[in-house]
DNA sequence: CATAAAAAGGATAAAAATATCTTTTAATCT
DNA sequence: AGATTAAAAGATATTTTTATCCTTTTTATG
């Protein structure tokens, strides 16, 4: 449902969200060690959200990556789709032919209403609304 | 979340469960064509199922694969614990350590609710559930 | 008993996902 | 300007998942 790779990212941009901003930029190397992702792999991912502008970044000295007030408002469900591309959520549970949301099979009544349930999750939760709240990383959990 | 090769495994079942019994075996050849898997993975699927007796096989001419009465009671979950492990359904939707089911983390609010709904159905729902007042298998879908 | 049908099993191949390494580019600071 | 820093980009490697092929074993039937 989710990729390896979307987690990642999605713990990546938690970590930006909760200790970061235009003037503290954080390098691959200070997030990696706290959210358990492979360094390069990580940012890899980041330098894609980035491209797409769902976070920010700056080269050199005192560079980094971070995230505007204007990325904090990007929902969870455009990092999965920048990073799994947009097919991989909509298309049917079952992997069956001709099936998705808007075409939905027999299978769908039984597990499909979870899943649309899950994508409005997404959809509907800002970057913002994860960490509100919230002191710092530690209160989300080992991650 | 479900691998494909899980969805594989279902699909398979779905149409043993119309199209089979005791009396009356049907071989790979028969099922490949119609759930569009391809031919030699759905054997080795199947066989992974019928070694664990989720479903019934016997060997040699008039022999294939099929469910007994016994076998239409195994839940979905069970289907997929043999194919995908244990492991994959139960860890954290996030991917996230020491986090679990019983040791819920704070994303697990967010989108762990939908995921144990959707364990449950996987549990509670039988084969016999799936097919019941279904006649064949053209009433579900373009497999 | 011979034969053919079918699953079972083992080995291999291809593709996708995950991960690492190396080079290039841009920003900052003497 | 030159040195340094850090992301961006590109190339390569590893692992896992998916898929195929080929041989062996089992079993019903003529
Ligand atoms: S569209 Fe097929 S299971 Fe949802
Ligand atoms: S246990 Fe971590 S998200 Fe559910």
């Amino acid at each position: 449902m989710l990729s390896n790779s979307s987690k990642y990212a999605i713990k990546g941009v938690l970590y930006l969200a909760l200790n970061s901003n235009r003037d503290h930029k954080v390098m691959v190397r200070d997030i990696y060690t706290v959210v358990h992702v492979p360094e390069a792999y990580l940012a890899k991912l980041l330098q894609e959200l980035s491209r797409h502008g769902i976070i920010s970044s700056t080269r050199g000295p005192k560079g980094g990556f971070y995230l505007s007030e204007e990325d904090r408002k990007h929902t969870l469900l455009e990092i999965v789709q920048v990073i799994d591309g947009e097919n991989r959520l909509n298309s049917c549970v079952m992997g069956i032919r001709n099936c998705d949301m808007d075409n939905p099979c027999v299978l769908h009544k039984l597990v499909g209403g979870n899943k649309s349930k899950f994508i409005r999750v997404l959809e509907s939760t800002k970057i913002l609304d994860l960490v509100d709240g919230k002191q710092g990383i530690e209160e989300f959990f080992p991650l």
